[in-house]
DNA sequence: ATGACGGATCTAATCCGA
């Protein structure tokens, strides 16, 4: 038996629960990852998940922005919200997940996006997404421990190969080399393994993300890895598969991010 | 040629994403 996990910023979880469900559907994953719900909890659509077979949900969200949510067929327990950078923005949500070899502990982030000047004294959001990564190592003993998994839209690509031009992207926030260097130094401090990376290698293109304002996004394919599914070391040799569904970025009215799915053998 | 878009909100224009 295997566990599967999937992680995809949504852009809009009620508009587009159609399409969540749809993903459901196709993929049929143990477990869903979302960000970017813009939901607050009042108004979070419990029913359609239910309906579909995932009745256990985590989330937290704020009306608007951000927003976290855990979708599971099977039961959650010991759902916990992180902060960070002193906001209480529903950036984080985590939950134990029970498989047939014992609980797993899940970790869904979005990390913010940064705003347009790479430069932290100029622009206060790109000092916040430098200073919220630099968080996210510093609490390494509460986050990286055995069976754990860590998935998000962690708004870095890490690689060259995770950006359609290295060398056009590096002033471009999410690919310069302060935010990479940071994402890399959380990955070390946690001895996280890069599931998607696991099973592509580092010469071959991957992305996750491709701008709406593109007219042809898959002709000019202008892509970014900003989505992550990492595991404990112990998870990660268990890894059997991984799989971008960038068919979803064709989808009626799409999120500009796509799922990206895993699966882990069990025992 | 990183915007030619798209979502949410105090429905009109503004903020935000990356």
């Amino acid at each position: 038996m295997a566990f599967s996990v999937a992680t995809w910023n949504i852009n809009s979880v009620r508009l587009r629960i159609d399409l969540v469900r749809h993903f459901l559907q196709e993929a049929a994953p143990d477990v869903l990852c979302l960000q970017e719900t813009k939901c607050p909890d009042a108004l979070f659509p419990q029913k359609p998940f239910q309906e579909a077979g995932y009745p256990f949900l985590a989330f937290a969200g704020e009306k608007g922005y951000n927003g976290v949510a855990i979708v599971s067929r099977r039961p959650l327990a010991k759902i916990d919200r992180s902060y960070f950078c002193n906001r209480e923005d529903c950036r984080h949500i985590s939950a134990e997940v029970t498989t047939r070899a014992g609980p797993l502990t899940l970790h869904n982030f979005y990390v913010p996006a940064g705003g347009d000047e790479p430069d932290p004294e100029k622009n206060w959001k790109f000092a916040h997404k430098l200073a919220f990564v630099e968080e996210m190592t510093a609490a390494t003993e509460r986050f990286a421990r055995p069976r754990t998994i860590l998935v998000g839209d962690l708004n870095i690509a890490p690689l060259e190969t995770d950006v359609w031009s290295h060398r056009q992207l590096l002033k471009v926030v999410s690919h310069t080399p302060v935010e990479t260097e940071g994402l890399k130094r959380l990955q070390a401090a946690g001895k996280w393994v890069d599931v998607m990376r696991h099973f592509v290698p580092p010469e071959e293109k991957l992305y996750t993300w491709w701008s709406y304002r593109s007219p042809n996004w898959e002709a000019s394919d202008r892509g970014r890895r900003l989505d992550h599914i990492w595991a404990s070391p112990d998870l990660g040799e268990r890894a059997l598969s991984m799989q971008v569904l960038k068919a979803a970025r064709s989808w009626e009215r799409p999120s500009d991010h796509v799922p990206v799915v895993a699966t882990f053998a069990e025992e």
